[in-house]
DNA sequence: ACAGCCATGTAACTCGTTACATGATTAC
DNA sequence: GTAATCATGTAACGAGTTACATGGCTGT
């Protein structure tokens, strides 16, 4: 079988398990409010790439059509697209997750600058990470209705909490790093889990 | 200045800050203990050639000296380093980390194998995430008794907590997916935070 | 009329990896 | 004597990014 497949274009090809036909445009879309909170969210480019790859494997049916004056391509995944995913899911191990944590880096060499430019940057952590929460509890709320066992968004449910209550504990670890940090101002700001 | 470093360069530079000139060698096994678990692990390649490009900079100065009948050269943190180390902490934003889950990417899409397989995959991870904690519990450890304010661990230390603090709250999620995936097996194996 | 979104792609480039190559020192 | 560790590098390559280019359609 075809082994040359990265794990991008994986990620897409269950993207495209969920029933529609999706144009590379609506992939990106679906990306930005799943992908890229567990894995990445691919640039347009590298979407497009991967989806002529796939085709050219033969796991996904380009479905090129007229839409007014322009030529539209929506994609589905194949049998064989089916079998793939399958048999990557199955035969390869998952592999331990990767962080690239930018703030955790900093603060590892936290030595090497003012501790308040140290205690900026976690404020500024934890906002972000109130605005992640925010939006990924939107994308889980929209999965309400269909997210019980053998509903179709059982499965992206479960991860969408995963990842919310992994931004509970960031924001946790955040406020007790600050705290670590002389920083007792306790905002009342609490967690979920 | 100089603009053109990539964070992997500022790592691997923010390491030099601890005190001691290392070899590229020495670099990749403090990396192993510290930067993989909130980074990554640079291959030894990469680690070369960024030592290289730091060199050219003036980051670093290289000290060749010639050890049995080998040349080995250790590198330690100028002046042009600190500053500009200090410059990126302080002049540019850390970025929201990015999480590389493969495990989530699979669950994401657990409708597209079987059950018990996406069970076994829950498994590995926590296996993988107790050899994960108890390998950076003992760097944890390693670490006392330097980890107090103004000893040269301190911010080491607080990343480690907040890594252990990661692992533990990991392994509580990937048991509740478990638990929601119907699997009461009740593991006496319980959490830190 | 113009901005913003929908939609698709190419080109250049960088980071980082694996594979390969070399050789000395240390431990068993 | 031989395996593991220390130590340094080169070459080929791949995944993914940004910048660039194009153009239609939609709302104001």
């Amino acid at each position: 079988m075809s082994q040359d497949i990265p794990v991008t274009g994986y990620a897409i090809l269950g993207l495209l398990t969920f029933g529609d036909e999706l144009t590379g445009y609506e992939i990106k879309q679906r990306a930005d409010v799943t992908l890229r909170f567990y894995w990445v969210s691919p640039a347009m480019s590298q979407i497009y790439t991967e989806l002529r790859r796939l085709t050219d494997h033969g796991l996904v049916r380009a479905d090129a059509r007229q839409e007014g004056g322009r030529e539209v391509t929506s994609y589905a995944i194949t049998e064989d697209g089916q079998a793939a995913l399958r048999a990557w899911m199955d035969g390869t191990p998952a592999g331990f997750p990767v962080l690239k944590h930018t703030v955790l880096l900093r603060l590892l060499i936290g030595h090497a600058t003012e501790p308040e430019q140290t205690r900026a940057m976690l404020h500024d952590y934890l906002a972000e990470l109130d605005a992640a929460r925010a939006d990924l509890g939107e994308v889980r709320e929209a999965l309400r209705g269909a997210d019980q066992p053998g509903d179709p968004f059982r499965f992206p449910s479960l991860v969408a909490d995963w990842g919310l209550d992994y931004f509970a504990a960031e924001s946790r670890h955040a406020r007790r790093a600050l705290d670590s940090l002389g920083e007792t101002d306790a905002d009342p700001d609490e967690a979920t889990a």
